[in-house]
RNA sequence: GCUGAUGUAGCUCAGUAGGUAGAGCGCAUCCUUGGUAAGGAUGAGGUCGCCGGUUCGAAUCCGGCCAUCAGCUCCA
């Protein structure tokens, strides 16, 4: 064991080992008899413990917990290990029903130990754990919060109440987390969204992000960059209805499949003519509650009814429309694969405390595009999509993870087929990243098919799923999708989804955090800005700022009559790129002189056409850094 | 949807025993005419998330909704 595996293994040892003093910490604060403990594993910074307790823990309770931990430390208790049988197991944990249940899921004949933590407290532990408590005494740890959590993380099981802390080997290690903790606040993109001006939420508008006109030009530019990309892989690019009728997403399965994640515009079939009064209303179904109501309707209310012909929904992905436009005309076997991208706009209904910031949303767009190929395109296809989505992610600098999800229980189509597109995802992915090299999510695909999705981390290190490539043979089915072969015959195609940022709301949210708000130059939203030190030098200004918006530079001047540091000021407070000042100096020799962000040093005496080059570069290459001299 | 928490001026936040609101930044006007991160003065701006209850009186206490945040579950 060498240094740093013995470190991972004494964090193990004693954050577990915390996690057994939580639990006998609350059992003595809320009594034996009425907490049912559960399980209690560690985490990157601590660990947490499941309770389900007759009363709810509120952050005011944090600090006699906390007191409670120190002081059982403090009695420098023996820990001892035993080994039972699971009738003894059993008997040790009666009237405990969590344990009861781990304890009857473990596997015959495998050795159940458990640890006792003095002679009132033991828990059902593999171990390893400290002799004695007093060797937790230079531990710091800190209650962090509660939350709910599902047993076993399903969501029709009990819920628990879930007590994380954070927990290091010392009281510095614990400072240095929180200071971690908190520069990764300072990163929050819906922070930095607010600062940069980049866009905002109404309340009117529950997790439809508003897009401001810096974060609009920035949403444009990375848009931009996508469809460039795009196109020199052989993509077209389509936009089609928003809202489509009832008709079309029971063709595509989502009416059966995805209607409670749908917006939808309800058909009418009539309206009263009378008041009328219905009684039996379930007012509340969601919540499962069965009390009724008698709604009173008044004369002239139109009656909506979702399973009426003329209902529609607003799309929450494209893939069904993109059947449609396949579908127009035949199409021969010379055509595909055939590249139909799209950036529309896609509205999913979410259920209440799930939206996020521009993490979760429930308005976004997708840099979305259908391929429509033969089952022997399947294997290059997949490679170029991985191959674009390398190139995307290492402009950005962002690392990613792949993950292989497989047929969910809620699947549509024939087994015979899942199976087929299943082997051929794990052939790509081995020969990608090697055996093993990705995780596999038995049962996470979506109902039309399996996918690959790639996971990008945030500045708190929680992932979010950003680009997806799923196989699909349903909708081509359904769809009734055609090639014509060299045969003359028939054949249905098969459709590749893939969306690379995945949503732009939620890439751009990780990229923001990412960057911390200093875009590269090529995204950022206003890419230079300009400040005439007096009046009298706006023309020369101007002209600067025609010649840049020729080049397509996102250019801003700010021509006001005012304190020229003031100026400077705001410029640097968007952490514009480049803020170039110019004066009698400059206008007199034809240069300007550049500050450039994140630089003490200014860049003086730059002549106007090495300027413009310098502009002109970062934009083509799409480099990450700012160039910070002149060539 | 669930658990915990939050919601006061455009932004960041005070308002600690219930007596109808404050600061900084920003904004407006005036002065300052300036060479790289906050010049000075004056002023405007708030039905304290919404609805209801308790009270002589509610930003403050209670209830219900809405929105947001940290998690859980689900997802791009």
């Amino acid at each position: 064991m060498d240094k740093e595996q013995y470190k991972e293994f004494y964090a193990e040892v004693y954050r577990h080992s915390l996690a057994h003093i939580l639990a006998k910490a609350v059992i003595e604060i809320y009594g034996a008899d009425k907490v049912q403990y559960a399980i209690g594993p560690q985490i990157a910074d601590g660990f947490y413990y499941d309770f389900e307790i007759p009363v709810t823990i509120g952050t005011d309770d944090f600090k006699a917990i906390e007191d409670k931990m120190r002081e059982i430390i403090k009695r420098r208790e023996d820990w001892t290990c035993q080994e039972l049988s699971r009738e003894e197991a059993l008997e040790q944990f009666r009237g405990q029903k969590f344990k009861t249940e781990l304890i009857n899921d473990l596997p015959e004949g495998e050795t159940i130990t458990c640890y006792r933590t003095g002679d009132d407290f033991i828990d059902l532990c593999r171990g390893p754990h400290v002799s004695n408590s007093q060797e937790l005494m230079g531990a710091a740890f800190q209650i962090r919060s509660v939350a709910g959590a599902y047993w076993r993380g399903d969501e029709h099981r009990e819920q628990l109440q879930r007590v994380y802390v954070y927990a290091f080997q010392d009281k510095q290690g614990l400072k240095d987390h929180l200071q971690w903790i908190k520069e990764a606040q300072e990163r929050d993109h819906k922070k930095i969204g607010t600062q940069l001006d980049l866009f905002m939420f109404d309340e009117t508008a529950p997790g439809m992000a508003y897009w401001l006109p810096r974060g609009w030009k920035m949403y444009q530019a990375l848009l931009a960059y996508s469809r460039q990309i795009q196109a020199k892989h052989g993509y077209t690019e389509i936009s089609a209805p928003l809202i489509n009728k009832k008709k079309l997403w029971l063709i595509s399965g989502h009416w059966a499949h995805y209607q409670n994640n749908m917006f939808m515009v309800p058909g009418v079939e009539g309206f009263l003519k009378a008041d009328a009064e219905i009684p039996g209303v379930l007012e509340n179904p969601m919540a499962g509650l069965d009390e009724t109501a008698t709604v009173k309707l008044p004369e002239g209310s139109p009656l909506f009814n979702r399973d009426a012909d003329d209902t529609m929904g607003a799309k929450p992905m494209n893939c069904p429309n993109a059947m449609m436009t396949y579908k127009r005309t035949l199409h021969s076997y010379k055509e595909l694969p055939i590249r139909y991208s799209e950036y529309d706009v896609l509205h999913r209904k979410e259920k209440s405390g799930q939206m996020n910031g521009l993490f979760r949303v429930q308005e976004f767009r997708q840099d979305d595009d259908h391929t429509f190929v033969m089952e022997s395109h399947i294997e290059s296809e997949i490679a170029d999509i991985i191959s674009i989505a390398d190139e995307i992610y290492s402009t950005f600098g962002v690392t990613y993870r792949a993950e292989l999800s497989t047929r969910p229980e809620d699947f549509m189509g024939d087994i015979e087929s899942w199976n087929r597109a299943e082997a051929a995802l794990k052939k790509i992915l081995d020969k990608k990243y090697g055996e093993g090299g990705y995780e596999i999510n038995e049962g996470d695909g979506a109902f039309y098919g399996p996918k690959i999705d790639l996971q990008i981390k945030d500045a708190l290190g929680r992932e979010w799923q950003c680009g997806t490539i799923q196989l699909d043979f349903q909708l081509p089915h359904n769809f009734g999708l055609t090639y014509i072969t060299p045969e003359g015959g028939q054949e249905m195609p098969i459709v590749i989804h893939r969306a690379l940022y995945g949503s732009l709301e939620r890439f751009i949210g990780i990229i923001i955090e990412h960057f911390k708000g200093n875009f590269p130059f090529w995204m950022a939203p206003e890419q230079v800005a300009i400040v005439p030190i007096r009046v009298e030098h706006n023309d020369y200004a101007r002209q600067i700022e025609d010649h840049l918006m020729d080049l397509s530079i996102r250019t801003v001047a700010d021509y006001a009559d005012i304190n020229m540091n003031t100026k400077i000021k705001n410029f640097k407070n968007m952490k514009d790129p480049y803020i170039v000042v110019v004066g009698d100096k400059e206008r007199e020799e034809d240069t300007v002189s550049i500050t450039v962000r994140g630089q003490k040093q200014q860049l003086h005496n730059v002549p106007l056409d090495k300027f413009y080059a310098m502009c002109v570069k970062m934009n083509e290459t799409h480099c990450r850094e700012l160039i910070a001299e002149v060539e």
